[in-house]
DNA sequence: CGATTCTTTGAAAACAGTCAATCTGTGTGG
DNA sequence: CCACACAGATTGACTGTTTTCAAAGAATCG
């Protein structure tokens, strides 16, 4: 029994004790050292996963092997790469452990087995994508509109927690600016 | 009857002809000229929108009263402020025909209840909702990882349908830079 | 045609990236 | 416990890209 992922649950919408059981039989725990691999580039991403403790992060690698973040991930948050888990397609992203993590994982046939045994949770994960689309457009949208320095300012604002524990040439490249340049912005403003 | 829209969705998948007159029957029918509003800022996005011939944009306006444009659509694309249609808030994009425009309305909810009556469009509609997110995911990761030019000759690319419709302008402000620097970029590579 | 919209151009300034060096803190192995 | 390696952060000098402002040219609409 996963004791954060049952509070994280209960505190999103009502479960009975059954189906929070049904939830957690269907997927399986995985501990990830800092820096393991839980996806890496072109294998099929075959799970979902929910983080119980630690973090990680969800990257593309460009033909100048540099690396662009598309998402962070820590307690409570799930991940995984989109695209490869709905299609089944060779992943462009590679998800990565920041700290020693635990995460919980459902491959896609469990998914969508406990979408349909859980009602309750499939609404939650509806709402949930839901929401996570107007993230990614609202993410767009200051990429496209503002600058380095508002990006960044937005970013510690939106996520408090992230900042204290993500290296700081991470949120760099999340936010699509050199490390050097998020440095001297920082200098400027006084963190 | 609607025929682009029924040959979009023969296209797509199976559908008897009661489906497809289901689906006509729960939305309405509505005639845009050019810089007319399908939606203004602050007020909440009522409908999912169908485009059958013209082309309309969806944008946001910045405090300094700039527009920056989150999506195209032209016709057989759906459009609608996703935020505001999901949860009934007050949008914060505005949607504004590009040219003369004929669209397909569904309010949120026959559009729900239409998905209830036709699985096949249920299917369609969660296939088209996945394949936005990776498009999102893309366009996100284009903004982050690649030059003004790059992500011109990406757009020219993926939409080589748009760039013979749509101002330059307007896709300056879509791949997030000024007028000018499109117009130099243009320049350089011959287009 | 006249008005508006759209596109281009030039010059200057602001912004961001690169390269190279240095500084800091952390943790590991001897 | 120290020395060393390593990852992370900062700084300076330089280069390159992009924006801004102002103006003019081209295309299109009514």
């Amino acid at each position: 029994m996963v004791e954060p992922f049952r509070n994280y649950l209960t505190s999103k919408a009502a479960f009975t004790d059954a189906e929070l059981e049904q939830l957690e039989a269907r997927a399986i725990t995985r501990k990830l050292k800092r820096r393991e691999y839980l996806l890496r580039k072109g294998d099929v991403c075959r799970y979902m996963a929910f983080v119980v403790s630690g973090s990680l992060r969800l990257y593309r690698t460009d033909e100048a092997a540099q690396e662009h973040i598309l998402r962070f991930a820590i307690e409570n948050w799930w991940i995984t790469d989109p695209e490869s888990f709905r299609i089944g397609l060779p992943a462009q992203g590679t998800i990565e452990a920041l700290e020693d993590t635990r995460v919980l994982l459902w491959s896609k046939e469990n998914f969508e087995l406990v979408k349909r045994e859980v009602p309750a949770f499939h609404a939650l994960e509806n709402q949930l994508a839901g929401h996570y689309v107007d993230a990614q457009v609202n993410r767009l949208y200051t990429a496209i509109s503002y600058s380095a320095e508002e990006r960044y300012q937005e970013f510690v604002r939106a996520f408090p927690d992230f900042y204290q524990r993500i290296p700081l040439h991470m949120i760099a490249s999340y936010l699509g600016v050199s490390r050097e340049t998020l440095s001297r912005i920082r200098k400027q403003t006084g963190l």
